[in-house]
DNA sequence: TCTCTCTATGTCATGTTATTACATCTGACA
DNA sequence: TGTCAGATGTAATAACATGACATAGAGAGA
């Protein structure tokens, strides 16, 4: 098993806003919660996200423009690779993240069948989660 | 058959630069195609695709933050609201657009079972297409 | 130890995407 | 003709993202 790669102090920071946030951040929702800490510009935001988005601690929602911390343990280096499908909740914001190897494999089937070949693959349900239907 | 809704005049013109663009283009990149007819602002941009996406006529690509004229034929004023998926070459710009029922029902079952209430659907892969892949 | 080099970091400026607020125009129709 | 609703026009600004360049610190090898 490979070992989980360190991470900088910058990307300690941003994981750990994102980590301790309940739902997704924009870049700007992170800096302003990190600025405490010392970090003044964009720019340090996106260049942290940009490695840990890479590795797959981090997700990017593109229907948000916003990030998340990946749901999953990274604590042993090793995490699946299929895609990842995000329920995103417009009422409460709570994102919910799973992965359907049924989905994956037909898209896959279409790829092959056309000669596509897929790199990332962006799959996000904008909706109403069970308890905010409830309430 | 229901019929389909008449457009007005910057909803025809941005529609039209859509159809035809041969690729996805961002609403600023709409308004630079359309400032001979006389557009000047982005607002005039947005406010038109609005009810085009609306209408299923245009879709938003969120990953790209841009806009394409969508595939299919409006002209008989229904089309299927099934989730569509979009192939992006990241070398031609070409987008494939099609759906798939497995994947809409797969998505649908998960759905179901957690008790969320799905809205808006964005299914995007990026990579590059059988020609692309060829030269 | 010195210095070279690589990576991370800091900062300013700018580019790109999207919306808010408010004014004006136009056509239907009472 | 008056007025009402929808479409349009324009300025300003908010929100998201990157380019260019300077600085700092850690490790390799002379």
């Amino acid at each position: 098993m490979t070992e989980a790669k360190a991470l900088t102090k910058n990307q300690t920071l941003v994981l750990g806003a994102l980590s301790g946030a309940n739902g997704p951040l924009s870049a700007y929702d992170i800096l302003d919660r990190l600025r405490p800490e010392g970090l003044r510009s964009p720019l340090q935001i996106y260049r942290a996200l940009a490695p840990l988005v890479e590795q797959g601690r981090v997700h990017r929602l593109e229907s948000l423009n916003s990030f998340v911390a990946c749901a999953h343990d990274h604590t042993h280096g090793h995490h699946s690779h299929s895609p990842v499908v995000f329920a995103i909740c417009e009422t409460c914001g709570q994102v919910t993240e799973f992965s359907d190897e049924k989905v994956a494999q037909q898209l896959r089937g279409w790829a092959k069948d056309v000669g596509f070949k897929t790199g990332k693959t962006t799959l996000e349900l904008r909706g109403t989660c069970r308890t905010c239907l409830a309430a």
